[in-house]
DNA sequence: GGATATAATTGGAACGTTCCAAATATGTCA
DNA sequence: TGACATATTTGGAACGTTCCAATTATATCC
């Protein structure tokens, strides 16, 4: 139940000035008196007056919003990756439009129209499970700047800032191939991300270099989340010659086997070597602590956002894109020689 | 490179009818003729118009969009608080600024202030520690509906949406109490949060009734984390005559705690009853599943989202305050016997 | 002191929508 | 057909800011 806002002309002539030169105090130009300026801040202080950034936006046509868009938020590392990114929005002087797609394509669609509608700026999105390069098409073509996180999109003409997942998945493998391991699973994920086929990419050069034969059986399907590392380890139980050691497709799905290998009554990193992929931040205090590959979410956040604020403010619409390195982060969960805690292998 | 925003007068143009009249047809006003209608629909369709809600706030003084404040998006209670929230949010056809404090007084001032500039409608805020009823005032003074989540703000006037973590605690300690156990411990947080203080008020009426001695050795204070439930564990173990069961501070504490426990050696469940708070998804999956109570964060957060939407809609300010009740859920963490699996006690 | 440069201020138009009061079209009745 | 009711459409003002070109105040020079 309060009066109508008070504006810059209420401002204006509480100050005694016109109400361009409240503007140009707003702004912070130089062109101001300090004198005046002085008295229009107190004025603004003093009548309690809060900046109306939908007005400005719709004089100059350039809002201070981003959109983020992430698949799914109560997954750890997506949750990290979007603190990331807040971080740097939020001292660049933005404010984000943050929605969870769940990993349908049509919130996703939904959630973007709506963020158009509200004029953002950019948009970070990672995409949601079945996104195709149309979807964004309209989006880029009037101009927004869109950074592609985490998961390729193929065909679409927007910057993409993606972990090195070959790269990442080949280290894994070889470590566990130091170790002694020959037979070498592949645990969870399904063949529609281009996440799961770059690190299993990975996995089968790094197993082809070490001259191990690869056992289709030993790669197994699973949902990407802790409950499908847990049924994947009860498929695994059932080989008759079963690996003895798995690189996972993450964190969540490592964490699961773990689970798993107990029930059955393994201990983690004794019978069984687990490395999972990500390293969010339970990773370090699980026990057996995960052997994990490394990717850093909030750092990626970060840099993500720093992409994106960048082309916002270069204007033109060149796309880049990054791949982000990795490295794999040698804890309790494989085996490893205690003493080996914490060190930390390039990858 | 897009050359300028079609608007609604492109629309108006390219239908040969009025720039009211296309207003009319987007606002899905009964007052225009069916064949009007369609016809710029289709016009809207062609042109690739998208409506900018920004200027339709300007003119109408109430937005579409809400802020979110929460104080820890990498904890999975408030990511899946925040996941409940943006469904509701969403599908009453808003967009949420969702920022993340991370226990920040002065960026939660911050997000809050950048919000206002950008026009909500109203604000879900689960407070930083150390927020003062004052910090809101200006936002609730200027007629902004607030509602507060999770902790308490005493003092502020606004609607609050807490769980009852007294009935919970006592709860979760009678169940201990009738396993036999009789050094309870308490485990986690700090003197400093609201919830800390219901919770330990619980933890002591249910051993009083039990006619138990309280023994303040048995309340070790840690940061309310994993990492706290290890250390909180570790000082645990230095008691000459410890608990053999422990109530903590919410599901991240336990996991520690049975971190902790493991590597002196005990199985949490076997040799040290452990029930957590919260009931976060990891709580089902984990090994031991964990015994604790169920706050279903996702509901609480859509309850959240629904009470201020009724209270933007309703326009007045008066303020309500629930408590949302939580309840036992017996797993396998505190030794239950395992055929209880997933039996529920009221709370 | 007048001319000139520089510093500071200013009124009005514009951004894209909604609202209002008024205008026009269409239908109905006697 | 004229009067009236009802259905549909419409031009202009308004929302709170920024931008521009133009104006006014102040300093500097010879």
């Amino acid at each position: 139940m309060s009066r109508s806002r008070t504006t810059v002309v209420d401002i204006a002539h509480a100050a005694g000035v016109s109400k361009s030169t409240v503007s140009l105090v707003l702004q912070g130009s130089p062109l101001v008196n300090e004198k005046t300026r002085e008295k229009v801040n107190s004025v603004i202080a003093d009548l309690g007056y809060v900046y109306n950034r939908g007005a400005a936006n719709l004089r100059q046509a350039r809002s201070k919003i981003v959109g983020i868009v992430v698949n799914d938020l109560t997954n750890s590392f997506f949750a990290e990756l979007a603190v990331g990114m807040d971080m740097v929005v939020q001292s660049a002087g933005y404010v984000q439009f943050l929605a969870h797609s769940g990993e349908s394509v049509d919130r996703q669609r939904e959630v973007i129209a709506s963020m158009r509608e509200n004029g953002i700026a950019g948009l970070i999105l990672s995409p949601a499970r079945g996104t195709e390069a149309a979807d964004l098409k309209p989006l880029i073509d009037s101009g927004i700047p869109v950074v592609v996180v985490v998961r390729n999109l193929s065909g679409a003409k927007v910057s993409t800032l993606l972990s090195d997942n070959y790269t990442g998945a080949k280290a894994a493998v070889r470590h566990l191939v130091s170790l002694g391991h020959t037979r070498i699973g592949f645990m969870g994920g399904f063949l529609d991300t281009a996440v799961f086929a770059e690190r299993l990419r990975g996995y089968r050069d790094a197993l082809q270099e070490a001259g191990i034969a690869a056992d289709e059986a030993l790669i197994v399907h699973s949902a990407p989340s802790r409950a499908g590392g847990v049924a994947a380890v009860e498929r695994m139980m059932l080989l008759a010659d079963r690996a003895t050691a798995a690189l996972c497709l993450n964190d969540a799905v490592a964490f699961g086997v773990c689970d798993g290998l107990r029930t059955v009554g393994i201990e983690p990193g004794k019978g069984f070597g687990v490395i999972g992929f990500d390293d969010v931040i339970e990773a370090k205090t699980a026990v057996p602590a995960l052997t994990t590959v490394s990717v850093d979410p909030q750092g990626m956040g970060q840099r993500a956002a720093q992409l994106l604020l960048k082309q916002i403010n270069a204007g033109g619409n060149e796309q880049e894109s990054l791949v982000t390195s990795v490295r794999l982060v040698v804890r309790q969960s494989c085996g490893a020689p205690v003493r080996n805690n914490h060190l930390e292998e390039m990858a």
